[in-house]
DNA sequence: GATCTATGTAGAT
DNA sequence: TCTACCTAGATCG
């Protein structure tokens, strides 16, 4: 269940999973054939992630384009894998490991013009060392939408989900429902720096931690239940820092998190 | 074991 | 605004 860190390790894993050789690309479920059949055999030579977005290249200039949507997933395991077991809309077998792809909301075979598109499409990523925050500084500051929308927006930002939204909001002391032409340049500088940041940890760890040690009332370590977040699911919960009841509303169909004491 | 819920997006209505 | 996608962790009983 990914926001963009999850992706971008992904990236990582399958260059070093497969990238330099030669793959065999399948897709036992049925709806991925005719793309499967563009790449099976071919050469990867590297894997990327923008955004949300996961791209797999191949030496025939074919591109696999992925998003994970809410219940992609992907799983790996050494080779000779095990058959595949349910839907499984694209397999890979590299060298020494295999990997099944899961109910991701996109799987398709596309080229280079479809990339340029989707990078034009989509605002920059803070976990990417190309991204020009300015970008997304230009639509939120002329905007009238409020700040937890826009930064789910993933035209003006990409790679932040429902969690990072809040958590980076709350860390910053930003109301989410204040408008975007609200934001002061130095709060969006801020939050640039702590989403790239949090963001960062969340690559090298594989899960979202964003609580400072102050915070956690000397809870146990990390795998023993330390807190992750300030605000997601804590709705009625006091807040670390202030013990205001954290509130929680619906903003554009997604669950929103915010402390009333803390945010303005 | 059954049921509920969700870190997302596209396309139909 | 609704539905498809169809996984998996949390919660219920």
């Amino acid at each position: 269940m990914p926001e963009g860190h999850i992706v971008h390790r992904l990236a990582g894993i399958h260059r070093d999973r497969f990238g330099g050789r030669p793959v065999r690309v399948s897709s036992p479920q049925g709806r991925f054939s005719d793309g499967a059949r563009l790449v099976d055999g071919r050469v990867f030579t590297g894997a990327e992630a923008l955004g949300k977005h996961l791209l797999h290249f191949y030496d025939n200039e074919r591109i696999v384009h992925m998003h994970l949507g809410i219940y992609g997933v992907f799983r790996e395991q050494p080779v000779p894998m095990a058959p595949p077991v349910g839907q499984v809309r694209m397999r890979m077998v590299g060298a020494e490991y295999g990997t099944d792809l899961r109910g991701p909301t996109r799987c398709e075979v596309v080229d280079e013009g479809d990339l340029e598109v989707l990078r034009a499409r989509i605002g920059p990523d803070p976990l990417r060392a190309d991204a020009d925050p300015d970008r997304a500084w230009t639509r939120i500051s002329r905007s009238r939408s409020a700040i937890g929308t826009l930064l789910m927006d993933q035209s003006v930002i990409s790679g932040v989900g429902n969690i990072y939204r809040a958590e980076v909001l709350f860390r910053q002391g930003v109301d989410p429902l204040r408008a975007g032409r609200d934001v002061s340049r130095e709060e969006w500088d801020r939050i640039w720096a702590d989403l790239a940041a949090l963001m960062r940890v969340g690559v090298a760890d594989g899960g979202i931690v964003v609580v400072e040690p102050e915070h956690d009332h000397g809870a146990p370590a990390y795998a023993e239940g330390k807190p992750r977040t300030y605000v997601y699911r804590r709705a009625g919960d006091p807040c670390r820092v202030c013990g205001t009841p954290v509130l929680h509303r619906e903003l554009s169909a997604r669950n929103l998190f915010w402390c009333p004491g803390c945010q303005s």
